[in-house]
DNA sequence: GGACGTACCTGAACGATGCTCAGGTGAACG
DNA sequence: CGTTCACCTGAGCATCGTTCAGGTACGTCC
């Protein structure tokens, strides 16, 4: 069999969502496809430019349309909920999509997404950018420490479901009080 | 020559500031050393709790006292300079202590003060944890952009100084505007 | 002073990782 | 029919974290 890009991506997703990112071997992915692990470098320069198309993929499938007609703090909290369910969707999807941004590689559009509705506000560009990585440092995080704990409890089949609110509960409280920060400076900003 | 735990991290911290974390493995440490990798194992169970006392000993060098006598805020922001200095202070200082903090290893005194510094605001217990991490979580992502950045640039010989007040600014703007969030919710909380 | 325990260490090895490279195969295309 | 090029093989390199059986020396106690 002769794959492309796309199918080495797919197979890479599944395994990350069946065994988890330590699992998301080279090797693995090859084996998995039938393929020597050598083969995969005929696609990818190397493993961090695999790992960023798979994040991106990630972010594909958790995409929603943004409300574009709603007020500037609504579309804010849109994509930030939209981000937070993409990374939550698949296993370890918030490690690998938070140390896929950091390391510069793909997911680019997020900053600009968040920066865009911002500046919808009438804020200043550069503020709107600040004030957008701020709130994506807090995602990231925020998501991540979720995601663990979720796992963690996951194997003691525990309750999911007060954890779960709990995590949701102060993601939004973390998100408001980051906008409330930005909405008060409505007005005073140029 | 015989060695402590201190002796190891000591040099492992010195490793890390001249050559960054990935050259920190435990065979560059023993070398260094003049011992063997495995007499590292009578020390530390495994690397990750090794990395742990590394990164708490970074955060206890840039320790300094906290203004006690100072309004809650203020020292919410003297404690969050103190990080990010922390972080600062050593080569991929920020993507050590993000990380171990996020496996849950060691520096669990940066969430306690933090939230210690807010609950002097009189917030609720849990609001004051919430928000500690939604700080924590910012400085974490912030600091560890801010320095991936500096040291690719600091390759290339280029002005150093524009960026390095580019970072504080956009420090201080991302803690101010969550500050403000915090401060919005005085007297509403319980 | 001699036996003992323990803290520290050696040296070899295991299993796994990302990655390279010279070469092979087969389908599409002129 | 011949060539090009996308895709792949198979072996191997240089590392990594970690384990284990055993060794050495120092402090303590009889």
């Amino acid at each position: 069999m002769r794959y492309h890009r796309s199918d080495i991506v797919e197979r890479a997703v599944g395994i990350l969502d069946m065994y988890g990112l330590p699992d998301m071997s080279m090797r693995r992915i090859a084996s998995e496809l039938g393929l020597q692990p050598s083969a995969l470098y005929h696609h990818f320069a190397n493993k961090q430019v695999l790992l960023a198309a798979v994040a991106d993929e990630l972010l594909v499938r958790g995409a929603r349309p943004v409300p574009t007609d709603e007020p500037w703090d609504v579309q804010v909290v849109a994509v930030s909920r939209e981000l937070r369910d993409g990374m939550l969707a698949y296993r370890d999807g918030a490690e690998l999509i938070a140390t896929v941004h950091a390391f510069g590689l793909g997911a680019v559009s997020l900053n600009s997404r968040l920066a865009g509705a911002i500046s919808a506000g009438g804020f200043d560009d550069a503020f709107a950018r600040s004030a957008a990585t701020t709130i994506l440092y807090f995602v990231f995080g925020h998501v991540s420490d979720e995601q663990t704990h979720l796992q963690a409890n996951s194997v003691g089949a525990i309750d999911d479901e007060p954890l779960d609110r709990a995590g949701a509960d102060s993601f939004e409280l973390g998100l408001t009080l980051i906008l409330d920060g930005i909405r008060q400076r409505q007005g005073v900003e140029a």
